[in-house]
DNA sequence: AAGACGTGGAA
DNA sequence: TTTCCAAGTCT
């Protein structure tokens, strides 16, 4: 396609100053960012970021530990499952691969809580390889410029990677900055609600733009379900809990936490089923 | 393959 | 206030 070398441009204009871009921040931190950024906005991981890496500087450091500090390391980040994830691929890494992270995209999907995003990411931006990479910023940038739709559709690996392996440039450099600069257009101009079209370098091509901004076609995809009184609010609270204490939670003090005791049964299980607590003695700790 | 899985900020 | 959505992964 034509839309990589003016989204280059526009993106050695504009691009942010985003710690895992700088000049040897290492496979590891680029690992652990991306673990991060799952589903996660930039600004919230900066910080946790930081301070995850003064402290496990190295997949092996952080295999050293247990699980359980990693899963109260990472605060309150969201998704926690992916903090125990994330430390069963250092210990995978320090056991399987000598301690480097792996710069293979097979190798790296098969770490736990590494998927077809993660893998490329890591790939492409902490070792240059060239791959198409593509996450919602990519889908909805082709699905707008490229498809002339208002959203991406249903997310389809096979077909998501070979829209975007259409408008990467042969050079390895270059569809690695193309990879970045798709990205950060859909993060900062081609956004998912109230796009600036007028800041954007694609506006006189733009296949939507064109064809006059017609609506997202077909069914709108589900809302993400109510989180006020939620199962996940209630792990939430509980997991909170575990995370503030270095002793076990009595379950009198788990039970206080909500009213519904129904609820509160299915999320203490789920927590146990996922290994983020587990039973002791005395009551409940993160996992050790 | 639709749904579960946290949390907080912006519209 | 409610809704939307954020560099996804797993089952």
């Amino acid at each position: 396609m034509t839309i990589a070398a003016p989204v280059n441009e526009w993106f050695a204009q504009n691009r942010r100053d985003l710690p895992w871009r700088r000049d040897g921040f290492g496979a590891w931190g680029i690992l652990v960012s991306e673990f991060m950024l799952q589903q996660t906005p930039v600004a919230r991981v900066i910080g946790p970021l930081a301070a995850w890496l003064d402290r496990w500087p190295t997949p092996a450091d952080l295999a050293a530990v247990p699980a359980g500090e990693a899963v109260r390391a990472w605060g309150r980040l969201g998704y926690p499952r992916r903090a125990l994830r994330l430390h069963a691929c250092a210990v995978a890494i320090t056991d399987l691969h000598g301690g480097v992270v792996p710069e293979n995209v097979d190798e790296l999907l098969a770490l736990p809580g590494v998927g077809e995003y993660t893998a490329r990411a890591v790939a492409v931006f902490a070792y240059g390889h060239r791959h198409p990479v593509v996450d919602t910023n990519v889908r909805r940038v082709i699905a707008r410029a490229i498809e002339g739709q208002a959203d991406a559709g249903p997310p389809s690996t096979k077909r998501d990677l070979a829209a975007m392996e259409a408008v990467l440039p042969a050079d390895d450099a270059a569809a690695r900055v193309t990879n970045a600069a798709v990205m950060e257009l859909g993060a900062l101009i081609c956004t998912a609600r109230s796009p600036r079209c007028d800041a954007c370098p694609l506006a006189d091509r733009c296949a939507w733009r064109a064809a006059g901004y017609p609506e997202r076609l077909g069914p709108t995809r589900p809302g993400q379900a109510k989180y006020e009184g939620s199962d996940r609010q209630v792990r939430g609270l509980i997991l909170a809990e575990l995370r503030a204490s270095d002793i076990p939670v009595p379950r009198a003090e788990l039970d206080a936490l909500w009213p519904d005791a129904a609820q509160r049964e299915r999320a203490l299980t789920g927590l146990l089923a996922d290994g983020l607590a587990v039973a002791s003695e005395s009551g409940f700790t993160l996992p050790n």
